[in-house]
This record gives C-alpha cells, structure tokens and sequence, in this order.
DNA sequence: AACTATTTATAAGA
DNA sequence: TTCTTATAAATAGTT
C-alpha cells in the first residue's frame, strides 16, 4: 500500500510480519466495526496471529454469531452445561471493549479541549455507544418474550388437560348418578355438587394480547431509540 | 471513502445502505485474506447483512475457527460453572460501575465544551428525551414482568384445579366400579383407563428461577441505562 | 510510536 | 449491478 506497493504473499521478516499484523489487525477490525454500524449487519471476526493469540470482534457476540452460523448451516452445536458463565464471560468482554474504547475517545476529548475535536467524532462515538446499550436491550426482550412464550406453551396445555378431565368427571358422574339409581340406595354414593367443577382455563384471549402487547413494547422501545 | 468524508452511522436509505454494504463486505473479506497470507494468520469472518443473508470469509474453514475458538474461551474454564459465573457476573459490575462512572464524565465534558455555545436548550431537550425513554423502558419492564407474574398465577391456579380434579376422577371411578359391580352388569359402563388421569402441573421449580431470571435481567438493563 | 509518500478503498454520481 | 472518479483512509517503509 504504501511507500511502494507491495505483493501479497507471507512476510518472511518476523518483525515487519508482527507489525503488519497489528497494524491490520486494528484496520480490519475497525472495517468490521463500521460496516456493522453502516449497514446494520451483524458481523463476527474472529484472528489467531501465528503466535496463537486470539483476536476478536463481534458486533453482537460471538456466541450468537456461531449460533446464527450454524443454524444457517443447519449443524448442531452442542451447549456447555455453562450456559450461564458463558454469557457472563462474553458479556464482560464486551464491556470491556466498551470501555477500552470510551477511555480512548475519553482521553482524546480531554487532549482535545486544546487541540478541538470534532463533532462527528463525537457523533461516531455517541453512536456506538447507542449500538452497545441496544444490544444489551435486545438480548434483555429475548430472554423475557421467550419465557413468557414458554409459560403460555405450558399454560396452554395444563388448561387444555383441565379441560379434557373436566369432561370426563362429567360423564363420569353421569353414569355414576344412573348406576346410583339403578341400586336405588343400597349403596352409599358421594355427592358431587353440579357446580364443583368449572373449569378455569387460559383463554386464548388473554395469552394472545400479551404477545402482542410485549412485542409492541418492544418495538416501541426500538423506535424510540432510533 | 471519498467524494466526501462521512459520518459512521446507520444508512438511513435502504438503496444506499444495500449498495454500501455489498462494497465494504468485498473490502472487508479482501483486508481479512490479506491479512491471513500477509501474517500466516486464522482469519475467520461471518457477515450477517440485515436481509438476514450469511457472507463468510475463512482462512481454513469456519468449523476450525469455531472450535479453536472455544478452545480459547476453555482456557477461562477452571472453577466450577455456578463459582465461575458469579465471578464474571462481579466482573460484569464492577466494569459497569466504570463505564457508568467514564459515561458521566464523557457528557459532563461534552457539555462543558459545547456550554460555550448556546446550546444549553439543546441540552435540556435531550436530557429531558432521555428521562422520557428511561421511563417508557421502566413502564414497558413493568408490563413484561407484571405479565409474567400474572401468567404463574394462572398456572398455579389452574394446575392446582387439575390436581383437585384428578383426585375427584379417581374418587368417582372408584364409586363407579363399586356400584357397577352391585348392578351386575344390568348397564354398560363407561370404561376409564387407569393411566389416562395423569395431571400435568407447574413445578415451582420451573416458575421461580424464572422470576430470577426476569428480574436480574431488568436490573441489568437498570444498570446499564444509569 | 510517529511520520508520510503512496496505494487502496470507497461515496457519490452515471 | 457495475463503472468512474475525486477524495478519504489505510498503511509500507522509514525514523
């Protein structure tokens, strides 16, 4: 690229090879980073220098990258019974690099209060910061919308089994009312009041709504966010 | 970029934002292989644009990558997973304390700058549309959890009926056969199948980690919006 | 880590 | 999509 052109072929100088990578490293990540934000793609890149560091950048994280793949990919991928410190793990990671990255313009900002900076500097900034507290956001309403998904699924089906034995009492008692009279008294019967049994089940109506009114609050929020 | 510098922030044009995203993805995938031949790196790279289309660029192959990368993340792996997770879960605090407490210092700082200009209502405009989002996202939390809460009572509910129910059934049946027994045969009986009474209820078990789950995750977000 | 001469990447326009 | 082109950004080699 510069100061001649050069061929893209290994490095052989180890030195010159390290620098290059680090200084490609950042360019590319920084490409990933923007194309990410321009084009609002989800983007996960992942380096191993030849000394086997890992570098990495996920515009979300790089589990729900990999997820993402391989359900693209249609492979399965087994999860670690860590689910939880997994999440944890990449959760500090990406603060981490939140706050690498505010240091940095931090620091500038300061320096700058001499030298100027400009404002769409800080306009970039502003808006990765937004970028990171949305995801955050997002990864928050997927976990509650897929609780309340489960515990409707759950609902759904304790009512319906309600249902089903509700009939079945019915029937029951219906026949044991006509035995009752057939042996005409010689045996004790248990009484069971008409209205003991009404059944309560989820209607439809009040699981349905709630979905929507969540995903509604949560378009809402996006909105709003911008 | 060129005829002119811009900003990085989300193409608000759907053409533009497509176009752009098609030639920095050829760049980005162009800067990732150049950097793997350049430095004998591992280079792997996945691109989700936002029509949901995968775009993937590696060095050996995905799979490699994916797994040198767990590899990596193992590495972290040396407590047990409930331990581990309460580590990263301190980690994840005490980096958001830092982060909330470098936010307020960017925006102090950023004020300061601009008080110089007449830009104060401006301030007051975007303070007062940040506490009005605060608050549609504690109302819409509010809603999400307070739907989650309402549905576990349902189901509590309902399960509770199920199991009073079956108990019932069981009861009657028993009754049925006795008094079927005395009648001799006199009525044909409707036939209930041992087995087919089996209640499905909500274990609280499933219903509280729930809660947990919910509630850590709105803190979280609490947090994070300072 | 900086610098800077060049090469590359790419935004806007066709 | 693809090409063109003026310009911004990245970076190879040097200090």
């Amino acid at each position: 690229m510069t100061r001649g052109k050069i061929v893209i072929g290994r490095i052989e100088n180890p030195a010159s090879r390290q620098v290059t990578f680090s200084k490609r490293k950042s360019g590319l990540v920084k490409k990933a980073k923007e194309l990410a934000i321009l084009c609002e793609a989800e983007v996960g890149l992942a380096i191993f220098s030849n000394t086997g560091r890992l570098y990495e950048y996920s515009s979300s994280s790089m589990e729900s990258i990999f997820q993402r793949y391989d359900e693209e990919k249609e492979h399965y991928r087994l999860l670690t019974p860590s689910i939880e410190a997994k999440f944890w793990r990449t959760e500090v990671e990406r603060l981490r690099q939140q706050l690498d990255d505010l240091h940095e313009n931090y620091w500038r900002l300061k320096r700058g209060e001499l030298s100027g900076m400009r404002i769409s500097d800080l306009d970039n900034l502003e808006n990765e910061m937004e970028m990171s507290l949305k995801n955050i956001r997002i990864k928050k309403e997927k976990m509650l919308t897929d609780e309340i998904e489960e515990l409707n699924q759950k609902s759904a089906l304790i009512g319906h089994e309600n249902v089903e034995m509700s009939n079945k009492l019915t029937l029951i008692h219906q026949q044991n009312t006509l035995l009752h009279n057939k042996v005409n008294g010689e045996t004790e019967s248990i009484k069971l009041e008409e209205g003991s049994c009404s059944v309560h089940t989820l209607e439809k109506e009040s699981c349905v709504p709630l979905q929507l009114k969540v995903n509604r609050a949560v378009q809402e929020c996006e909105i709003s966010l911008g």
